[in-house]
DNA sequence: ACCTGAACACCGTTCAAGT
DNA sequence: ACCTGAACACCGTTCAAGT
């Protein structure tokens, strides 16, 4: 069932996907103000009107577009647990190191996956993907309890501070609302992991 | 000096104004993706081209409205610290639902204020406005401090822990990745409360 | 089943011309 | 000094028509 050749000048064969990496490349290398669904078909080389044949609308495409980056997170998050040692605290550090990382790695997909913009409500796979990002921390929460690291409370108490505070400061990273050169990665990472030492142990002394 | 009748109707008076209050009331009522120059002009009742003459572009009026939303925010961290106890665990938690409160209560501003797509780097008013807001939760971080209550650690390093994790909690509301419904300000706020007393008083037990 | 080209109603920005 | 109207080069979206 491969396309046959006399098809693939007019009928593109995977013009979905085609469509998806173009945007990506539009956006990371022009930024989202230079992201017209015009300009995705432009790179993919069909008409304007083609993507209309496999998005709905350009919220649509941009959607995708956000599952990916959440995708992309989770696995940066499970990669950091399952790299790290036994010690429920060095997971989390390093699981908000790898968050902030990715976070401010490709901020242009960032703001797609976080300036609430991107309705979630009616899609499945949309929610599956936000779902799973927040599974992946909510283990890491749940070990450190289980093993008695962590204070004894609901996991989803303790593990919305871990996320709030590791999204924060990415976001404000992104923002540029740090005096810190966000490209400047060991800079960045002393910042992390001093917050997240403060929220492991707290303020208060 | 002010202006008279005769030319008030060509030459408005106070454009500037009525477009940021245009502005603000399109945003607010009609979303993000609704603020056009055009409609901001339509609103105000000029022509396309009058904001020109006020405005460098489109970018320069959304900085302005964000600045704004940074005055908002900062007279609502002052006055919170204020109408608290003298203890600075309090107070601190006070500002952490009045930062919360406002970022959540306007959506649309506090996309402007965090997408990252308005560069501050040029504008010394506009990085005045952030500044006054990093300063005002700075205040209370160094008053805990000098009391004795908070670690005695550098100061811009608790606070950014603080600013992190109120900043990342009303941005995933914003974003609506939380299951709390934005508008139920009773379960916003135990929620806010949870979070700001976990990073007090950490994770680990 | 998938793609194109013309068409429609929008944008942001500029600039000569008006008051 | 401030505002307008026409103009230009863009958009997103639709739809009849082509392959």
């Amino acid at each position: 069932m491969v396309p046959n050749q006399a098809h693939s000048r007019y009928h593109h064969g995977d013009l979905r996907n085609a469509l998806i990496q173009a945007a990506t490349t539009v956006l990371v290398e022009k930024g989202a103000a230079a992201l017209s669904l015009r300009e995705v078909a432009r790179v993919a080389g069909v008409s304007h009107a083609a993507p209309y044949r496999h998005f709905r609308d350009k919220a649509a495409l941009l959607r995708v577009l956000a599952q990916g980056g959440f995708e992309r997170l989770t696995a940066a998050l499970n990669r950091a647990a399952e790299n790290s040692p036994h010690n429920p605290e060095q997971k989390l550090i390093e699981a908000g190191v790898a968050y902030v990382r990715i976070v401010v790695q490709h901020p242009e997909i960032t703001r797609l996956m976080f300036a609430g913009t991107v309705e979630p409500q009616q899609d499945p796979a949309y929610l599956a993907a936000t779902a799973a990002c927040y599974e992946a921390l909510l283990d890491i929460i749940r070990q450190g309890i289980a093993q008695g690291t962590f204070r004894q409370r609901p996991p989803q108490q303790l593990v919305l501070v871990a996320w709030a505070s590791m999204h924060g400061l990415a976001m404000l990273a992104v923002a540029r609302l740090l005096e810190v050169d966000v490209d400047d990665e060991l800079t960045l990472d002393v910042l992390i992991r001093s917050v997240a030492a403060n929220v492991i142990y707290g303020i208060v002394k």
